[in-house]
RNA sequence: CGGGGAGUAGCGCAGGCCGGUAGCGCACUUGGUUUGGGACCAAGGGGUCGCAGGUUCGAAUCCUGUCUCCCCGACCA
C-alpha cells in the first residue's frame, strides 16, 4: 500500500485490489467471478441504497421484486425485437443432484432431472417484467407505471474485477411504462438527474451528462443516457445509465393500452439502474497512497475517537471527558465510534482508519485534557490542528460538510486537468498515450468510423455530452465535418 | 478462448533444480514491560504442502492427469 497513483501505471489494478481487500470492503470468493461483499462495503452500499431509495420515492417510483429466473422463451421474445443482446449468462439446465453411483461422497446432476424449459439466471430484467407488465396494463388509467427493483443479477463475464465487473452483482434497475413518448422521455432524463444529483452531491464524483452513440448503446433503447465519471488513473467509468426504450419492449411483449378516445397503442418505456460498481468508481476517484477516502455523507463512520492513555486511571479519566462529546456527536446525527481497545496502540489504530477512509479522527490523551483541547485530523488533507473541546462537536459537523465539498472540488479540478480538446489525429493519440482523460474532439457520425478509431486507439465514445456546444470542424480521423464535438475516453 | 503467473498454518511467502521427520514473517494464546504515527521480551498453539493417480524403502519436491485463482488480451445490455 505505498504505490503512488500515476496515469496508466501498469499495476494500478492490483493496486485497486489490495486496497479493496485491505480495508475490508470485499473479497474474492470461492466461486468463479464472484466476490464477497464484506460488512464494511456492504454498510457503504446500504447508504447508497437508502439515499437512492429517498430519491426514488421522492420522484413517485415504488419498489416491487420480480423473478431470478427467466425462461428461456421470454429472451426470444426480446431478441425478435433487438438483435445483439449478449448471450453470457448463467443457465439452470437441471433441478436435481443425486449420489454418484460410481464415486462414493460424491454428487452428480441427476440426468432423470432435465427441464423442459431451461431457466436463465436473470442478467437484466427487461423480459420478466414485460412480461408481466402486460397483464398489467389495459388502460390509459394504468399507466405510468413506475417500478423499481432492488436485485442481484449474474452476467457470465470473461473477466472479472472486484465492484466494477463481477459475475454476479448488486443492482436497483427501474423499470417504467408511459403512455406517451414525451413523458417516457421525461422519465428518462429525470432518472438520470437523480443519478448524476446523487453521484455528485453524496458521493462527491463530478460526471458528464450525456447520450451514448448507437454503438454504445443498449440494444433494445431508442436512446440511452448516462453519466460518466473520470477516475485518477485517467480511465473514464460509465456510472449509471437510463434508457428510453420507446416502444420496443412493449412490441416484444405484446403490451397494448387503450387511450382516451379508446384506441390501442403499445406503451412506452423506460428503464434505468446503477450497480455497486459505483463502489468501485468511489474508491478509484478519492483514494490515496493511505487508502481510502469516503466522503463523510456516504462513509459507515465519520468519526473516530482514539484516546492515548497509560493505565486504567487515564482511560477512564478520558472517557470521561469524552462520553460527552459523543453523546453531542450522535445527537448531531454523526455517526462516531470510540476506539478504547487496548489490543493496538494509538499508531496502529491512526493508520488502519486512514485506511478504512474514516473521514475525521479525533486523538485526545492526559496532556490534551490539560490543555482542555484534542487533535482533530482530517482524512482527505490529513491535516492536523489542535481544537478547543468547547464546541467541539459543532466544529466537526462542520468540518464534515467542508470534506464532502472538498472531494467534490477536488475531483472536479483533477478532470478538468484531464479534459482536452483534440483537434487532429496526433493530437489525440498523444494526449490519450501521455495523459489519459477524457479528449473532446470531433467525430463524423458514423458508426464505421468509431470502431475504428476505437481499434486503433482503444478509446471510446463516452458519450456526446448534453451541454456540447454546437461547433463545426473536421473528424480527428476521416476529415468529413462534424457539427458538435463528442467526449473520448479509454474506459472501464 | 489465447498468453503469462500462482496454489505449502488465518494472511503473506520460502523450500522444489539435487526426494530423507514442515520452515519464515505477520496474526493468534499466556505472562511481563509498554502506549502522542503501524511497540518489545519470553513461552506457546496451529499445516494429511489444491485434488487424484504413478515412480520410490521414502514424495511438498520427480512423472501423468485434473481443479481452482490472479494478471494481460478477446468479451462486457
Amino acid at each position: 500500500m505505498s504505490k503512488v497513483i500515476t496515469p496508466q501505471e501498469q499495476d494500478y489494478s492490483q493496486w485497486y485490489n489490495d486496497l479493496i481487500i485491505k480495508s475490508g470492503l470485499a473479497d474474492y470468493s470461492a466461486v468463479r467471478g464472484c466476490m464477497v461483499i464484506k460488512p464494511y462495503g456492504y454498510a457503504l452500499w446500504e447508504n447508497m441504497r437508502d439515499e437512492l431509495d429517498r430519491k426514488f420515492k421522492a420522484t413517485g417510483h415504488v419498489n416491487a421484486y420480480f423473478p431470478l429466473f427467466v425462461p428461456k422463451s421470454l429472451f426470444e421474445a426480446e431478441e425478435k425485437n433487438a438483435e445483439g443482446f449478449a448471450k453470457e449468462c448463467a443457465v439452470v439446465t437441471h433441478y436435481r443432484l443425486v449420489a454418484d453411483p460410481d464415486n462414493k461422497g460424491k454428487l452428480i446432476v441427476d440426468p432423470e432431472a432435465k427441464l423442459e424449459e431451461e431457466l436463465i439466471v436473470r442478467p437484466t430484467s427487461e423480459a420478466i417484467i414485460w412480461n408481466t407488465y402486460k397483464n398489467w396494463i389495459q388502460s390509459y388509467r394504468d399507466l405510468p407505471i413506475l417500478v423499481n427493483q432492488w436485485a442481484n443479477v449474474v452476467r457470465w463475464e470473461m473477466r472479472t474485477r472486484l465492484f466494477l465487473r463481477t459475475a454476479e452483482f448488486l443492482w436497483q434497475e427501474g423499470h417504467t411504462a408511459h403512455a406517451t413518448s414525451q413523458e417516457a422521455m421525461a422519465e428518462a432524463r429525470l432518472m438520470l438527474d437523480v443519478y448524476a444529483d446523487f453521484v455528485e452531491n453524496f458521493m462527491a464524483l463530478p460526471v458528464v451528462k450525456g447520450v451514448k452513440t448507437e454503438n454504445e448503446r443498449f440494444a433494445g433503447a431508442v436512446d440511452t443516457f448516462c453519466i460518466e465519471a473520470l477516475m485518477q488513473d485517467g480511465k473514464a467509468l460509465q456510472a449509471g445509465t437510463s434508457h428510453f426504450l420507446g416502444q420496443n419492449f412493449a412490441k416484444a411483449f405484446d403490451v397494448k393500452f387503450s387511450d382516451q378516445s379508446n384506441k390501442l397503442d403499445y406503451v412506452w418505456a423506460t428503464s434505468w439502474g446503477v450497480s455497486t460498481r459505483l463502489i468501485g468508481a468511489l474508491v478509484m476517484a478519492h483514494s490515496d497512497n493511505s487508502g481510502l477516502v469516503l466522503p463523510p455523507k456516504i462513509a459507515p463512520l465519520q468519526v473516530v475517537i482514539v484516546p492515548i492513555y497509560k493505565g486504567d486511571e487515564q482511560l477512564g479519566m478520558i472517557t470521561e471527558k469524552v462520553q460527552p462529546i459523543i453523546n453531542e456527536l450522535k445527537a448531531l446525527g454523526i455517526s462516531v465510534k470510540y476506539d478504547s481497545s487496548d489490543n493496538a496502540r494509538p499508531g496502529w489504530k491512526f493508520a488502519e482508519y486512514e485506511l478504512q477512509g474514516v473521514p475525521v479522527r479525533m486523538a485526545i490523551g492526559a496532556r490534551d485534557i490539560g490543555n482542555n483541547v484534542a487533535e482533530i485530523a482530517r482524512r482527505d488533507t490529513k491535516e492536523k490542528m489542535s481544537i478547543s473541546l468547547e464546541g467541539i462537536a459543532f466544529y466537526i459537523k462542520e468540518l464534515l460538510d467542508e470534506i464532502q465539498l472538498n472531494l467534490f472540488e477536488k475531483a472536479k479540478s483533477y478532470r478538468a486537468d484531464h479534459t482536452y480538446n483534440a483537434d487532429t489525429w496526433d493530437e489525440f493519440i498523444s494526449l490519450l498515450d501521455e495523459k489519459g482523460g477524457f479528449v473532446s474532439a470531433h467525430w463524423d457520425g458514423t458508426n464505421e468510423t468509431e470502431e475504428k478509431i476505437k481499434d486503433l486507439s482503444k478509446a471510446t465514445i463516452r458519450c456526446i455530452p448534453f451541454d456540447a456546444p454546437d461547433e463545426s470542424g473536421k473528424c480527428i480521423l476521416t476529415g468529413n465535418p462534424s457539427s458538435k464535438r463528442v467526449l473520448f475516453a479509454r474506459a472501464y
